[in-house]
DNA sequence: GATTATATGTCAACAAAGCTGACTTTTTTT
DNA sequence: AAAAAAAGTCAGCTTTGTTGACATATAATC
């Protein structure tokens, strides 16, 4: 048995790796009670989401930021056109693509969705100062790809005053 | 370019949702590639490393981490164990129990494993200082539910000093 | 104007990893 | 002796991912 001696700058991150799991574990099982009800799953909930926060989107676009197949994609996006939750409107600067948007009925479906979150959110927030909570924030763009890091930067700001938007946008 | 002008108590925290949907993203990616080579997936490395981190860990145990059932739970141990990643020990306080235990090339892969995910975590903390990696740990921490927060705190607490312990532990 | 590239859609087959339900064996607790 | 607990196993199903091949409409380029 060898003693573990801890050398000052000598981390792990074991702890943190942990955490990632167990907050993400919970974070996440919230909306699958909901889910369930519509017969949905998560990958529904991601696109809901996605393309909730971001009316306009194109399928490229989605596809990039889920990073699945297109014909992953596909099923699930059938569905929920299938059932009234999403439009798609073909794109007026390039007619090959189609732009996402929510239908009334599925911004209320997301809405639903995403309470559950903000509330935990909203739980946290009253702990801690709002200094600690933009740490988070800063360490949590960091977890990011740096490739990634400026899309997401973009996606979060056009994400955050596209509020309810039913706009259209391009791009 | 200054902060944005908040409304005093509005926040949606869909930044926040976000954030985490695109850091986990990539935090689970980067282990996946080599999950591949040796045939296996996500929920291997899952069971890996608790595994690793908790040797003596009991079945019962980790299911209540992984949240998932016995069968699911079941074909992927089968899977470790066949192929000597895996041991399992009959309990010496409770012979029902079957104690889970890394073997060496358990350990090899599980630091393998972690390795790019220690190392993000490297860069994240050469960019941020002390006090905001503890306020993210913090926050984290908080968004796991109220009612595993304990056992989760726990977890860590033996992960952190059970190193490379080959140790039984009973429970 | 013909060719090439891009965006999307779709068919089929398959794999990973979750689920339910039913049943067994071994061991401990009552 | 009976009941409960820990674990294992069989069978079948679902969700969501994957490849590979091919089709169509539109845009961009030579």
């Amino acid at each position: 048995m060898k003693k573990v001696k801890e050398e000052s700058g000598t981390h792990d991150y074991k702890d943190a790796i942990e955490l990632m799991f167990f907050s993400y574990r919970d974070f996440i099982s919230d909306p699958d009670a909901i889910l369930q009800k519509h017969g949905f799953g998560r990958a529904h909930h991601r696109v809901l989401h996605f393309v909730g926060c971001n009316p306009g989107l194109s399928i490229a676009n989605l596809l990039d930021i889920l990073r699945v197949t297109k014909q992953s994609l596909a099923r699930i996006l059938r569905d929920l056109i299938d059932e009234g939750y999403i439009n798609q409107k073909i794109g007026i600067l390039d007619r090959r693509k189609r732009l996402l948007f929510l239908t009334a009925k599925g911004h209320k479906l997301h809405d639903g969705l995403i309470a559950p979150q903000i509330r935990r959110f909203e739980q946290v927030t009253a702990e801690v100062d709002a200094a600690t909570f933009n740490s988070w924030k800063e360490v949590m763009r960091l977890m990011i790809n740096p490739a990634d890091r400026e899309n997401v930067d973009n996606l979060i700001t056009t994400s955050r005053n596209a509020k309810n938007a039913t706009s259209e946008k391009e791009n």
